[in-house]
DNA sequence: GTGAGGGGTGAACACTGTTCACGCACGATA
DNA sequence: TATCGTGCGTGAACAGTGTTCACCCCTCAC
């Protein structure tokens, strides 16, 4: 009975089952190969070991994520940035909410051990996440409604980071206005991360979605500027950029 | 040769050193008898297995960084009540990154498989650390520096879950009081575990230093009324507490 | 002196990731 | 057609893991 050669598909979905449902320390090769119908050394036909297991799952996850966000982002109306920015934030919530073993391999305390390859799968995964949020970003500075700084009021060491950053994700933007992208990016992630690790349970018991929202909103609040000041916003920067005549 | 009997802090001393070396995997109970001098099977006199070690260990860690909080908190003047709440955070940011395994194991992705005991040693050890936090808070509070929320201004839901929380710890504080004391502890322990995991490396390299301060200025900036207004407040609260005569 | 028990020992069991020699079945080639 | 090479599977094995078991020794109380 000839049986379907196996898949990398199949490797990962059997370890990401294993995952969902005892976490990271479950997804073990025997088990993998034992519910693909085949022995263990066999899986080391397709993959290098454990740890390329976990890279593949890693990977497969944040591309999963990246497209629930995209999704949200596509869902929104063509001139509204304010709502790409909120749908994914929501989005990308929601998914972590619903799938705390991924969001804890993605997100959360590094596994031990383990190091990602340089430049593979997850980083390739991980810089289309990035840039998904990054073009949010840059609508938002084109439409004039983010919050940006000035360079001037930067820590220096900060302006260098921040410049090296926009360089290096080819983002075109200057230091001050990716400081709020990371200011968003930071203060988002660990919003999640505290709810999904569960520590908000002592305030809130099992569903802190209200107050997440909260923070959420907040954080929307810091980052943005008020659609009625954006029209004065994205003529100034119009006019210098480009003078009328 | 007389030994030294196993002490539960040898035990602890141990398992910690394995730690920080390997991470949470390399906790390993063979190797920490072998430091010890003793073989496998002895500990499980002093210990029920792997998850007890794990036990006192986050515990040992929740009560050493409680400590270093609260000398912080301890070395304020008696009245600077925002210098308390500074130092107790920056205390907590700087033990946070200064032992990475240790806050993995404490505030990170939970350990698979491993349930902390209930009422266990840990879950004491994090209601001392809670009820140093809590005190900064009543502090401030007190000193009419806390930006308090109007009760009305809370959703129902989320308001009956604040005063059963303050309820729970013995807080004397009201919904609206609690408010800003779940917020202050939610972002702080967001920020601080992004930092950690490395999750702002991209933007920082090595040294996020500056960029976390400001982070945390901000979210004091938030938490806090302005000692000017303070004045007034603590006398509107003094008035309606107590009328003078 | 004798019994009780705390606290150690080696052996064993069922797991884990990984490697090895082996073998089967296929397509290309002489 | 006969033969080879190769992709893909197998069982056995190794070192390591947490945990339990029967055993034993040393000390202390009576």
């Amino acid at each position: 009975m000839a049986r379907p050669p196996l898949s990398t598909d199949a490797l990962v979905a059997t370890s990401r089952a294993l995952l969902v449902q005892g976490g990271p320390d479950a997804v073990v090769v025997r088990e993998v190969a034992r519910r693909l119908g085949v022995t263990a050394p066999a899986l080391y036909r397709h993959v290098s070991g454990r740890d390329d297991l976990l890279t593949l799952l890693i990977a497969a996850c944040v591309d999963e994520v990246t497209g629930v966000c995209a999704a949200a982002v596509a869902a929104c109306g063509p001139g509204d940035v304010e709502g790409r920015l909120r749908g994914a934030t929501w989005a990308f919530r929601d998914w972590a909410l619903q799938h705390p073993p991924e969001f804890g391999l993605v997100y959360g305390t590094p596994v031990a051990r383990y190091t990602a390859p340089e430049n593979g799968p997850t980083v390739v995964a991980m810089q289309r996440f990035g840039a998904l949020f990054g073009s949010v970003f840059t609508d938002l500075l084109q439409a004039g409604r983010l919050r940006t700084v000035a360079e001037d009021d930067l820590d220096p060491g900060l302006r260098a980071d921040l410049t090296a950053a926009a360089a290096a994700m080819g983002l075109p933007m200057g230091p001050g206005e990716l400081y709020p992208f990371v200011v968003g990016w930071h203060r988002m992630l660990g919003v999640v991360s505290v709810e999904v690790a569960g520590h908000l349970r002592w305030a809130f018991g099992n569903d802190a979605t209200t107050f997440v929202r909260d923070q959420l909103d907040d954080l929307a609040a810091d980052l943005l500027v008020p659609p009625a000041r954006a029209l004065t916003a994205a003529r100034d920067r119009a006019t210098s950029a480009a003078p009328p005549g």
